[in-house]
DNA sequence: TTGAAAGCGCTAACAT
DNA sequence: ATGTTAGCGCTTTCAA
């Protein structure tokens, strides 16, 4: 291994620039009372030197660490690694974090957590005083888990909650309204002419789930529709579940002319369903999902579905994590329900539903 | 914000085992010369302190900042992010480098690299002086980048490379065999009884793409079967150009009876292009892929494809930078292929694809 | 406005 | 086999 010269440090800078240690640092954290010629002089250094601080020795010196960290289900990653796919969700909203991250110089660092293990408390503790990170994402279904918050708030580490559900009060909330888009999506088939939907649900333990039930309930509702007994299928996200909705739904003779689904893999899964008993969508039944997954796109019945806004909500998370930057806090796009920073979500209509 | 306790140092471990911080510090890193009993204690006191080293403080000393950073192209991801979905590849590159990095005690880090900044030398060399980290994961298309291992090398970092096409020898390279996987798609179909077979590459400038058309080539030729002109159509790994790639052939009147496309998107596009055009996959003609993406599986025609080992190879590469750790280094999958290591790919069949 | 000195919590030489 | 003493490169008091 080469080794160039030995890398800069602090001292260095110093020397070259003719100043004190303590100048340089108080320039390079933007702190007050520093002269502009002094200024000059360091950022000339530091500039030719191609310094950069140690991370390690800042966070050490008790500086914020200028570490996010996204504490990530390990189980449900291992789920991903075995069946050798991966995981959309994680990587947008990865991306959504590292391109904030990225705009002050912070670093993202991902971390498995085994949210099943009895010793998660003392784990995810240890875990904290081991890199002490600045600010910690934690992502559904696990920014509920009452431990994790306890032993976030005991450490005194900043956290940011994507798709909470509970105890909003707590740590930075950044949410998109499920049943409002629910709503919306069941709004959208109603106004296509669909007067009998049906729906599949997903796990009932999951909020989410539920809200998603509750938009469509609603929906229906306050467009004077009834709901039949048995269009409404309890799934819990899989294909598999989407292909036994449809099956009952169809061998029930409900009429339905079109189907909400939880979210795309299962509304895949009725896609499929129905084309094998030669329902064809759109002519046949309207499909619609939830999530827009990749596959939803690329089917060849590409899926109407609702686009979560999962890197904005991991964006808005780091940047809530972080110093603010220039001062000016964006909170144009967000409104706050229930103390929870809402992030708009999209509703994308592609050819799986159409008129009756 | 709660305090609790302060988090417990290390004097405080060797305080209440009655040793030297220094005897702490050998225990935990399992050096050479330490009574039973010293070690006893020693452990007893991190654990009923839960106490962890902080990851700073030995990285400043000069330990191993135990950090994989894997360097991830800024602007793929940027377009990622602009079309708000995620990125397959990264994801179960990440899961794989996730799940072995934990198995250590090993962090990851994902890194943003602007490639094509000019300053990339400086960016990166900056990063590195920043976090330190113990080895960096390098990703395709930037794993042959040279200005990138040339940094690294300067640094002494140690480095992994997914999928290098050229300097084998530089950094530990892994990749799968894409000539091979080629070959050995294009032999399923000839099983299946297909002759006359059109493929539609990649971008030129990847030599996975080269390689992926040789495989094709060789293995058309080495059954005695040759390529009509106008059967091989150039495209970019796009959906587009899989769309466009068909009607060129089925407007060439070739007569091809099986399509391989160099990537699953491409396929996807054959497969759609075909069905507008009224032609049946599997029936009528069929459709292989590359890369096993998750469209592939949850379109209405799943994709016969090859699956890329990502995950495993990120597990190596990830295997391969930090400490060996039980001392027993696996080496039982891989084969060196000039000097890379050589993992295996699966080709997995799906309906797309059928006897003539 | 600037600087000197004292740590932060470890590991690494160097005793013992 | 164990302990002492310096740093690692910063930020933080506290002086000047």
């Amino acid at each position: 291994m080469g080794s160039g010269m030995a890398r800069a440090t602090i001292y260095d800078v110093a020397a070259a620039a003719g100043a004190s240690i303590k100048s340089v640092s108080r320039v390079l954290n933007g702190e007050a009372n520093v002269t502009p010629g002094l200024r000059d002089r360091v950022m000339a250094a530091v500039e030719s030197l191609g310094y950069r601080r140690s991370l390690s020795a800042r966070s050490l010196a008790g500086a914020s660490s200028s570490i996010i960290a996204a504490l990530v289900d390990a189980e449900l990653t291992i789920e991903h690694w075995r069946s050798g796919r991966g995981n959309d969700y994680l990587s947008r909203l990865e991306m959504g974090a590292l391109m904030e991250v990225r705009r002050t110089d912070h670093h993202l660092m991902i971390e498995l957590v085994d949210y099943a293990s009895e010793s998660l408390g003392r784990d995810l503790s240890a875990l904290l005083t081991s890199i002490r990170p600045q600010g910690v994402i934690l992502t559904p279904p696990n920014s509920d888990h009452p431990v994790v918050l306890d032993v976030l708030d005991e450490a005194g580490v900043a956290y940011a909650r994507i798709g909470p559900e509970r105890d909003l009060q707590r740590g930075v909330c950044i949410a998109m309204d499920e049943r409002q888009a629910a709503y919306d999506m069941t709004a959208h088939l109603i106004a296509l002419g669909h007067r009998r939907i049906g729906f599949v649900t997903g796990p009932v333990a999951y909020v989410a789930s539920r809200r998603r039930l509750d938009g469509f309930l609603s929906a229906m509702a306050d467009n004077g529709l009834s709901v039949a007994d048995g269009a409404v299928a309890y799934g819990d996200f899989t294909f598999q579940s989407g292909v036994s909705a449809i099956n009952a739904f169809l061998g029930a003779g409900l009429g339905l002319t079109a189907i909400f689904a939880s979210n795309d893999d299962t509304a895949l899964g009725v896609l499929q369903g129905a084309a094998a008993r030669g329902v064809r969508a759109p002519e046949d039944i309207s499909v619609a999902g939830f999530d827009d997954t990749p596959a939803a796109m690329f089917g060849t019945t590409a899926l109407t579905t609702i686009r979560q806004p999962v890197s904005e909500m991991a964006a808005i998370a780091a940047r809530h994590l972080m110093p603010v930057i220039s001062g000016v806090q964006d909170e144009t796009l967000k409104q706050s329900l229930e103390g929870c920073l809402i992030v708009p979500y999209e509703l994308i209509v592609r050819r799986s539903t159409g008129a009756v």
